[in-house]
Order: structure tokens, then sequence, then C-alpha cells
DNA sequence: TCTCATGCGCTA
DNA sequence: AGCGCATGAGAG
């Protein structure tokens, strides 16, 4: 592009810059270049060095001296215009500055200078798988293509590397007439017929359907098994026929393959967006979304961000699922980013879970959000009844009580299967010293290690991943009375194996298996048995269904019960109630027994005596009168820095500027955890009745700067957990 | 955020 | 004076 010093600037762009910074900067457009729509990329000079920012105003004038745009990146905007309003939106709401929050929305790979590539993959295929082309002696790549070509009668562009065809030669093939070149399109293995809804299915379906084209939220609470997904499937099918487009969050990919099986199996092509999608491909899925190519996206959290040429309906599955807060940087919520989006673009947008949050269940019930109800589960079991196992005073070994012992014994002497789920949030396996009560820490971090037996004996931090020697003498005593605290999962399968040597355990947890397929082949097995024990974590509540399962003992619940965290109980009886609704199946009822030292809990008795309803009932009342969410507004102001002293009096700066206002403001305090990589924290917490008082109060410090630029600070409005 | 200008303490 | 580093301001 030549140097443009004296010409009148065709029009004036507002572009946003991928920095830490409010403000956009206003730049010239020169003459012979056509204005870039709102959305494009462009390449601007930012003080000395040169960035790619984003089109998202067109200006008649400025009051700066305007430099002008370097390159215009995109022919096509990759950000739709209703996802640059998003980023506003996310800048106000969240109180973070706007540069930072295209940095959240745009893809990795979107800052460089490439354009996406929007083309559809092509595929070559041998016209005639007989020919006998002349090919020259020497030119062995081209023979190679061909004789591959000839093994695979076609191939795609994406196998071109992986087979070593190299496009020149196919382009002289093709010159040739020896190949054909097309547009890839999926084998539509046509449609495996839908289901035949249920009356409760027919319903939601048909609520959600007559609101295509309106703003309107829909919270679908429908137990495990009741058939959710098919309930999606039906509404983006009549989305589909319409000509739009549909959009699917969910929480993590592991439990995203039969999720898009079933997609791909019903509409044939879907893209699917996640963090393990290559950089280069997640940009041009982004294209060929915009450009309408693709019609059904599944994906992550970051998908909410996916500019759409024609968007119809957006659903959230699992809304309840922590995974859809980021907890760093801009720390959005998906979900209700999702909601925003679907109402500004008059859409509906659909909640669904088995185990709804309390802010969508109080939405539903103030009229914000229309509950639609799936009770029944079709083929398969009632939900197993819940009991308390008071464990005061009762012999355990190994974490697990006399009774539960004794239960399982029953189980397993059926030949059936039992489940055992250790609540493991903030509880881990601890390194102690049982003569000077010295516990294992990290050095930059004041967590307390966690110890691993696997691949050997080792000791971990959970914050920094640091790794330490698992010493055998006490570095304080030097005595060698070290025991390992706490109930892990390898503790409880040594119990167990002791107890039930002829019984097959299974422990699915993050140290047994570190990658999907392992977890998948674990779970495989485990289908194919009839008997077995199955120990573990978390992640058993998501995606997998065990059908033999019969009994599920519940340990350690009174961690989240007891939470300092006041969405302790909330995750816990999720958890619980979203493991329970895996197991079993139409011939056998199941049982839970939750062991518990804190028995007249009443969240606890809520949950064991009317399930899930009642446990949020009770628990709705103790969100209220403490005023907390979803009865009261919350944001947390977090800083952190290597001097203490600096930190703490910056979050005390900008506390006493809340105090000013109407607000309720606590701290600052240390948090809960005081030092993550030698950085230490305080937060304070600030409480507010109504959302507006929040946002005004917030807007008051949110551009504030600490004296020292070793100290960094955060806002996160609607904490996920108050760490 | 990144980059640069400024100014302070320290050394020589 | 000259260097290194912390601090603060501005970027269009």
């Amino acid at each position: 592009m030549q140097p443009m010093e004296s010409s009148q600037p065709s029009g004036i762009v507002r572009v946003v810059v991928p920095r830490r910074v409010w403000d956009c900067y206003d730049y010239a457009v020169p003459t012979n270049v056509p204005i870039p729509a709102v959305g494009t990329r462009v390449r601007v000079p930012l003080g000395r060095s040169r960035v790619t920012g984003i089109v998202v105003e067109h200006l008649d004038q400025s009051g700066f001296k305007l430099k002008e745009l370097v390159k215009v990146l995109d022919d096509i905007p990759l950000v739709s215009e209703d996802v640059v309003e998003l980023g506003r939106w996310l800048s106000d709401y969240y109180h973070h500055p706007l540069g930072s929050v295209f940095e959240t929305i745009l893809p990795p790979g979107a800052r460089s200078e490439r354009t996406a590539k929007t083309r559809p993959e092509q595929v070559w295929a041998l016209v005639d798988s007989n020919a006998n082309p002349k090919i020259r002696a020497n030119a062995h790549k081209q023979r190679e293509a061909w004789d591959t070509l000839v093994a695979h009668g076609q191939v795609r562009e994406s196998q071109l590397k992986h087979l070593g065809i190299q496009l020149s030669a196919l382009a002289k093939f093709e010159s040739k007439g020896l190949v054909t070149r097309r547009d890839f399109e999926p084998q539509f293995t046509k449609s495996k017929e839908s289901l035949v809804p249920t009356q409760e299915q027919q319903t939601a379906i048909e609520a959600i359907s007559a609101k295509l084209g309106e703003a309107e939220t829909f919270l679908l609470d429908g137990v495990t098994g009741s058939g959710k997904t098919e309930v999606y499937l039906q509404v983006i099918a009549t989305v589909l026929r319409q000509g739009q487009q549909a959009l699917v969050l969910v929480p993590e990919i592991a439990i995203t393959p039969q999720m898009t099986r079933r997609f791909e199996e019903r509409f044939g092509k879907v893209a699917v967006l996640h963090s393990m999608v290559p950089n280069a491909r997640r940009f041009d899925t982004w294209a060929q979304i915009s450009t309408g190519q693709l019609s059904v996206v599944i994906g992550t959290r970051s998908a909410i961000f996916v500019p759409f040429a024609n968007l119809g309906v957006i659903v959230v599955d699992e809304e309840h699922d922590s995974s859809y807060k980021q907890g760093d940087s801009l720390r959005y919520s998906a979900r209700d980013t999702a909601v925003f989006r679907a109402n500004r673009l008059s859409i509906p947008c659909v909640l669904g879970s088995a185990t709804p949050s309390l802010e969508s269940i109080n939405n539903a019930r103030n009229g914000r959000y229309r509950r639609l109800r799936l009770s029944h589960r079709p083929g398969m079991a009632e939900l197993p009844t819940f009991h308390v196992q008071d464990i005061r005073n009762t012999p355990s070994i190994g974490g697990l009580s006399e009774p539960s012992l004794h239960r399982i014994r029953e189980h397993v002497e059926r030949d059936e299967q039992v489940l055992i789920l250790i609540n493991r949030r903030g509880y881990a396996t601890q390194y102690f010293c049982q003569s000077c009560g010295w516990v294992a820490m990290c050095a930059n971090c004041d967590v307390k290690l966690t110890w691993h037996s696997f691949p050997d004996s080792f000791l971990s931090c959970h914050m920094c991943g640091q790794r330490y020697q698992a010493v055998q003498e006490c570095p304080d005593c030097g005595k060698a009375d070290i025991v390992k605290l706490g109930v892990g999962t390898q503790q409880i399968e040594q119990t167990l194996a002791g107890k039930f040597p002829d019984v097959k355990l299974f422990r699915i947890d993050r140290d047994s298996v570190s990658t999907n397929r392992r977890l998948e082949t674990q779970f495989r097995q485990l289908q194919e048995t009839h008997d077995g024990i199955l120990i573990g974590t978390q992640m058993l509540a998501k995606g997998h269904h065990f059908p033999n399962v019969t009994l599920v003992v519940v340990i350690a619940a009174d961690n989240g019960f007891l939470a300092t965290d006041f969405r302790g109980p909330e995750r816990t009886a999720q958890l619980i109630v979203q493991v329970a609704g895996r197991a079993g199946r139409a011939s056998k009822r199941g049982e839970v027994w939750i062991q518990s030292f804190d028995p007249d809990n009443p969240d606890l008795n809520a949950l064991v005596e009317t399930g899930y309803d009642g446990f949020v009932e009770t628990e709705l009342k103790i969100r209220k009168d403490a005023r907390l969410p979803p009865f009261g507004y919350m944001a947390v102001v977090l800083a952190e820095g290597k001097d203490a002293g600096n930190a703490e009096s910056f979050c005390n700066e900008v506390l006493a500027e809340l105090r000013k206002t109407e607000l309720t403001v606590l701290g600052p305090a240390s948090a809960p955890i005081q030092r993550v990589e030698s950085q230490f924290r305080f937060q304070g917490v600030i409480i507010a009745t109504h959302r507006s008082e929040l946002h005004a109060g917030l807007k008051t410090v949110e551009r504030m700067r600490p004296r020292s630029s070793l100290v960094r600070w955060s806002i996160d409005v609607d904490p996920a957990d108050l760490s």
C-alpha cells in the first residue's frame, strides 16, 4: 500500500485493539480503500507498533489527529454486528476493559494477518480408476500421489498432508482430466428417525417452537434420562427448516462425543468448537458459520461468541454447570451471555438441566423464564431413594463406615454394581506428620499439597502444579511419622480391595484416567460386566450411564454442605443428584446412602426427604435470609501482588470508594487461598439489593489503577465461588 | 497491554 | 556522569 500523507480520508473508523484498555481508537481510511464493515479485522498503528483490531463503528469526524489504517484483513467481517454489541455489553456488565473483552471474544489465531478460509473443503476423485497416466519416471512425488489416489479412490483436502500428496500434483491431474474436484459434503446418513416424543416432550417442543423469533428464555427442567436432548433436536430441526442456524453450548468436551454423534446422525453436518480444536481450524469454522455454510454448532463456553449469519435458537445444556463461568481475565458466564444474546436477537434460549441452578429456578419463579418440566424417564428406572448414614461414633475403615461396607457386600453378592462417590471439592489427600503436626505445603501458594501415588509417590500443588518429592522423614522434627490424611479414591480402593478381593474395582479420577480415551475404555469395560465397584469423583456426574449400579455411597458430602462458600451446598446437591440419576435401570430401583457427620443439616435432610426440589426450597430460604444470590447481587474485588502490603492497601482503596455508595462492602480480607504463585491475594465482597446499584457502584471504581504496576486486580461479577 | 520518558539511588 | 530499575502516562 502506498503512503498517503496528503490524501483526504474516505472515512473514519473506530477500532478496538487487543490491549487491556477501556477506549477505542479512531483511524482514517485511505481514499482508495473501501470503508471496512463493522466487525472487520484491520491492521492499525498503535504507538510504535502495529496491532490487529476490530472495526466497531463508522464516524464522520473525530477530535483526534488520525493515523491511517494499514490494511483491511477480511473481505467479510470476522465478527458479526451483534457480537460487537455483545462485547460492549460484556465490558459494561463485567466492568472489564473493552480491548481485553475482545481478546477473549476472538478465536485464537485471529490476531495473525491470515484471512479465514470460507471456501468449503475440497475433495479430489478419480475420473477413471483404471486410467494409467503417463508420469515421468523421475516425478516420484506424482507417482506416489497417483498410487495413493488409486488406493483411496478419492482424497479430502484435510488428508493431503497425512497422505503426503502435494496440491501441485493434484492440480496437474486435474488439468489432464484425470481427477475431478468438488466441494466436500459430509455423508448424510439420512437421519435416524426422530424418536416419538412423550407427552411431556411434545409439550416442551411445542412450547418452544411456538416462540421461535421471540425473545423468550425457557428452563427445561428434566430429570436425567427424561430426554432433554430429543427436545433440543426437534426444536433445532424446526429452526433449520426455517433456514436458520442453531447453537448448542455444553459444559465440557468430555461429554460431547455422544451428544455430537446424536446431532450428526440427525443433521449430518455439525460444527464442533472447543479448546482442543486447532486454532487454524477454529478460525475457519468461525468464518464458515458467519457465511452460513454451517448451520448447527456445538461448543463449549467460548462458542457463545461465534458470529452467526442467521441464528434461530441457543441451547445451554446442563446450565447449572460451573464451567460456564470463566475464572480469570473476563469473568463472564456463558449461560448468562447466551440469555442476553438470544434476547437481543429476539430468539428463544433454552436452558436445560436435571438440577437447575438456584438463579434459574428463581428466574422461572419471578416470570423471567418459562419453566418446562420433564419428570418421566421413558424406559428407565424410577430415581433411586435417598438415605443418610449417620457416621458419628461409627467405626469406619479407610473412609467407609461399617454399615456402608455391609450394604456394599449385600449388593455385590447379588451381582449388582456399586458406585462410591467422593466429594473431592476442597478435599484431597494430605501429607501430615503425626508427631509434630507438620503438613506439606506449596512453597509458592498457601495450599496444602496433595499426595499422589501414580506414577510414583509425589506431592503436587493443585494451584500452580508444582511437584515435590514425597519425603519419608518430617522436615520439621525429623521423625518418620508421616501419614496420608483425608479420603482419596486410592485409599478407598485399597480398603475395598482388602474387603472384596474377588470383585473388580474401577477407579475413575484425574490421576487414574489422564486421557479421555482411557476414560471411555474404563466406562466401556464397566458397562460390559455385571458386577464391580466403581470409585470416583465428580467426573462420574457427566455423560455416562451405569445401568447395573443399584447402590451409590456418597463420601465426604459434609465438605460441601458445610462449606464456607455459599454455593457449596448447591454444588454438592447437584453432584449427588446427577450421579444418582445415572445409576439403575427399569427393573431395579437403586438406593443412595450419604455418609454424614452432620445428619441434622437442613439442606441434607431436605435433599434426602424431598429430593432436589425440596433441597431447593430449603436452600432458597437460607439464601433469602442471608441476602445472598439470587436474592442479593454480588461481586468480588480481588487484588494480588508479591508485596502483601501493596495488594491489601489497594484492595482497601477500592473498597473505601465503594463504601461511599449504598452497597454492603465486606473486607478486605485474605482470599480463601491466601497466596498463589507467590502472589498475596486480598479480596472484598460486595452485595447489593438491586442489580443497578451494584453496577453503578462498580462503575465508580472500574478504572482505578494501583499505584504499583506489580499489583493486579479484578472485579468478578456474579462470582461462581468465593476463592 | 505495551512502550517510552522520567527520575531516583547507586557506583565511580 | 552513567546505569538499572521502578513509576506513570499515553496510545487515535
